[in-house]
DNA sequence: ATATAGTATATCGTATACGATTTTACAAAG
DNA sequence: CTTTGTAAAATCGTATACGATATACTATAT
């Protein structure tokens, strides 16, 4: 089953994926025994995995008592929504967009505004996300950013936080409007809506359902 | 030996200062059985304090040869350097500072300014940075500084990087005057060359080292 | 009926074992 | 002397074992 690479690498790869697929959700505890068994390996490289997923936040652990996908609090959600922006904000002011990549963007944008499939609409909006900072060189950051966004999604996901979806298809229209007019500060700012939005609806999703302060 | 908490838990803090006192250098593959016969544990928990080490870039994996703490590029610093920088410029922006702590920020950049010990400087050093965010609230942002300041501080270190100390230190006092005076971008601005001066003699012994492209 | 204590079971965290891979040492050939 | 090939040793990555801890369940006391 699992083949090439170390079991590690690819456990950790799964357990990301489950994650965003809400197969494993928020405040769960994560069982060892049960996941070895399903993954046909022994317990250790799935702790391996699981320790590393501590170390970016998406995963916590207590001891004794074992791993757990992290719940958002409010103060988190605030913490890693202004990471998020600031850092995203500083790789679309660098990045280099040419007009394959605008228009590859605006093909995402027209699918996410066009789905109505709650899962493929997440999966378009993080691609979209992923398109925009393609370019940008500084692969630290993108790493700190793909982690956010991971978690970001996981959350959207597990609420099924549904975005006023022409809101946030228009922002990303305007986006790509002003990159392609140039206009970075312009872009800047509507991308920082854009995560507030997000968050926003995460943390409206919480209040209504009373989950997590 | 080892009591209390995980051993992964202090197995992982144990690494990093060692890293921080050269004792392990950049670079250095970390072998297992020596360090698990040190520390009189199994390799196990070295092996998870280790693979967390690698997601925040401070270790490196490579299958089947092991664990090795990275070494710097230069694509890499200017990597980090960025990060550290617009992170560390957000969390003054808007960390409160009380009468108290600038105080003591001034002590610790006097202790800093006086001392002559490379590795006292450093650890001054880096005491400097951590007082200067300790009152910002994100507690998210603050642990990616942490773990890019303990990588930067680990590299001049190896590289017994003197800082023209006098520069450093007067940038120092003329972040806490500005940060007195209500001054935030003046603030900014200075630490960001603050930091500049770091990764460029970082950047610097490297050229004359010959080390690593 | 509820609370507490004791016991059994499941799981956790680490140690040890073992096959796979890499590194090192040494011998043979050019 | 240098290069190549082979064997031995060391280490890596994962599986398994086991004592410690947490959880679940049962019995007893109030």
């Amino acid at each position: 089953m699992l083949v090439k690479n170390t079991f590690r690498k690819e456990i950790k790869e799964i357990l990301i994926e489950a994650m965003l697929q809400g197969e494993i959700e928020p405040g769960i505890r994560i069982s060892l025994p049960e996941l070895a068994k399903k993954l046909e390996v022994s317990v250790t490289p799935i702790r391996e995995a699981l320790t590393q997923l501590t170390e970016i936040g998406i995963v916590t652990y207590i001891p004794n008592r074992g791993f757990f996908v992290t719940e958002l609090t409010k103060n988190e959600a605030s913490d890693i929504f202004e990471v998020i922006t600031i850092l995203e904000c500083k790789a679309i002011e660098k990045a280099e967009y040419s007009n394959e990549q605008l228009i590859e963007l605006r093909k995402i944008n027209r699918a996410f505004e066009q789905t109505i499939e709650p899962t493929q609409k997440l999966k378009l909006d993080m691609e979209f996300h992923q398109k925009l900072i393609e370019n940008y060189s500084n692969v630290y950051l993108k790493k700190i950013i793909e982690d956010i966004r991971t978690r970001i999604f996981m959350y959207e996901f597990h609420f099924m936080v549904t975005q006023p979806i022409q809101t946030s298809a228009e922002m990303h229209n305007h986006i790509i409007d002003a990159l392609e007019n140039g206009d970075r500060p312009k872009a800047k700012e509507i991308l920082h809506a854009n995560w507030s939005l997000s968050i926003q609806n995460i943390l409206a999703t919480y209040k209504s359902k009373d989950l997590c302060d």
